[in-house]
DNA sequence: GGTGTTGCTCGAATCGATTCGACCCCGCTG
DNA sequence: CAGCGGGGTCGAATCGATTCGAGCAACACC
């Protein structure tokens, strides 16, 4: 049977070679099936390694020699907690999930910036690939880390560079969309709620449209302004229902410059403003309008059923697994964007007549 | 300027020395300043650095050495897509991931029992410390593989044997409490509507409760039955609500036999049952009562707000992120019980006077 | 019997960095 | 002036496995 030895070293693959009788290279050999080995060989190194309590090779010193850890990082500007609550987000890495296990590879959760400094950084750890998420001033300082490295890169949502194959979404043109429907609506006073326009952004105003460093919030506040060039901002925190809240009160507070409608760049951020305006005793959407993003399911949003544009996350996800994929064999990937669709709910309708 | 150099190899720490006119170790100290080194030959080795594009040293390398990869992985008995849209699991996550960023170590996501066969395994992975979650047959056997390895482990919700530190919570003594609380009302016919028995499960009732593989399963079943020694038990195929509404459809579907109360062992699967009763044209809590277990925000479940048992979600996450630390530092860690807290809510009333 | 395959097995180099003890030079002290 | 201490550098061993060409035995075929 196999001893523990908990004190001694453990054994190595050499170790194991010794004890069966045969050269290190021919262990190494049996464990990792590249090239035919008797079967008594085989037999004899099985049980001199179950003798010694080997369980197999050493992927730091393997993942030394192949060039391949089998990691892929996946790299977050937020905090963990915020992106595993954006349902979006979920979504991606399971379609990425998806598409790197067949790859043998698992995915190392990072964070743009480490708070404590002493994180695993792109710099220290073992990556083959890194898929960035996201689209913040540091995101491009990541890239420039990881791109030093050599480490093959795919960005969603974001613009990187040429040189790095991207997975987007066709933000302002869907955006655009959104908007076109609530101006055929009649409506004219819009307002627009934001995700975050910097990465260390607090809630407000958006006083200059040029402030906006990340890419989705501005493609689709871009996509809004197409239809109503002077609809004002107000960009939120994050993309949650109490930002919304938040950002919806502010908005509904003076009954006199009121919008009729409110364009929201994300589903959830929706949901808070439908909040604020019952709240406000506003009817939805018999006095005010609401668009959302991303077409997830907000739960607890019932009866209402967003008007929004429906996007493909776990494809994303996906495509980027595919992308990297394609570049751990060394093949070039292909920049994708995906199209949202229009979905029609019940929390857009026809101006109000008073106004 | 760097150069790229796409073509050649990439550079080494060697190669930097060389051109710094240095030795290796000394340009190793340089970078990970393990040792003083004159301000002069710093600087011409940083120097000779950015001229070879050289980033810093390879990780894989420097893991084989150290014997440290910075990497803890975490192990889900399930698809990932289902972990993550299990908020007691992503609380758990996020506190974990607290725990761990200030050890320089980030998270890997595994799965237990990988379909497709080649991907990430406990084997083949350069962990430093795993934390296996959840409690199948499946993470036994994992758990021998990565205690075979020597890799330090730890376990949330689930047995491993002594001397594997564990994170635990009093589910038999909380579902009890539930329960007293249903017998108190006057609650006599009961049913549970429990998590999956075993990995593999498919939902329906459950003819043996010495069936059950999972040890949360069993530990609430076990509270239940404490107090309703004669409860019909049917189990879920996971913890979601749709599961919940499947099994409350089943258990309402006969009037003659309807229950006045249900323990479901998840808030998830409750929000089911409830949606089931008053599919079943039953309201709650005035004709049947329901419990849940885990103390999470349901969406969409207002007005209700479920008699649940609150358990501290991160705070688990978080001790596991301790004890890995603890491991790591070599000393022991302990096994801790966390406990749960009973929470009233308008989900459980007196018994039905008809029955 | 000679020669060409086929099928395993072996040696030795290599992956890239870290570490530890030895060593050297310089300044300070007795 | 000799001895001592210490900051800074260097050499060489080591981490554990993989890989590839060479070597070798057995077998088959002519």
């Amino acid at each position: 049977m196999s001893r523990q030895d908990s004190g001694t070293r453990r054994a190595t693959i050499s170790d194991v070679a010794r004890e069966a009788g045969v050269s290190p290279s021919t262990a190494s050999v049996v464990f990792s099936g590249k090239t035919p080995v008797s079967e008594a060989t085989r037999r004899r190194v099985l049980d001199a390694a179950a003798e010694l309590g080997y369980t197999g090779p050493d992927p730091r010193a393997a993942s030394l020699r192949r060039g391949r850890s089998g990691i892929v990082g996946v790299v977050f500007e937020e905090h963990l907690r915020t992106a595993f609550l954006d349902p979006v987000k979920t979504l991606m890495m399971d379609g990425l999930a998806d598409a790197v296990t067949p790859l043998g590879a698992g995915l190392l959760l990072l964070r743009d910036h480490e708070p404590t400094g002493s994180g695993p950084s792109l710099t220290t750890a073992p990556l083959d690939a890194a898929v960035l998420i996201g689209c913040s001033g540091l995101l491009r300082e990541s890239l420039a880390t990881v791109k030093a490295r050599g480490v093959p890169v795919v960005v969603i949502e974001g613009d990187a560079g040429d040189d790095v194959p991207r997975i987007g979404l066709d933000n302002r043109e869907a955006q655009r969309q959104a908007a076109s429907h609530l101006r055929a609506l009649g409506h004219r006073r819009v307002v627009v709620v934001s995700l975050p326009a910097r990465s260390d952004w607090e809630r407000g105003w958006l006083r200059d449209d040029t402030a906006v460093a990340v890419d989705v919030t501005r493609d689709r506040l871009a996509g809004a302004l197409d239809v109503f060039p002077d609809a004002a901002t107000y960009a939120a925190a994050g993309s949650f229902i109490d930002e919304g809240l938040a950002a919806g009160r502010e908005i509904f507070a003076d009954p006199d410059r009121r919008p009729t409608a409110v364009i929201a760049q994300s589903d959830l951020l929706a949901a808070g403003v439908i909040r604020a305006a019952e709240e406000a005793g506003l009817r939805v959407p018999e006095d005010v309008s609401v668009t959302g993003f991303d077409g997830i399911v907000v739960d607890g949003l019932a009866p209402y059923e967003l008007t929004t544009l429906v996007q493909p996350a776990t494809d994303k996800g996906r495509a980027a697994g595919a992308a990297v994929a394609a570049m751990l064999e060394g093949e070039p990937a292909a920049t994708i964007f995906f199209t949202c669709t229009f979905r029609e709910g019940n929390t857009t309708g026809p101006v109000p007549a008073a106004d």
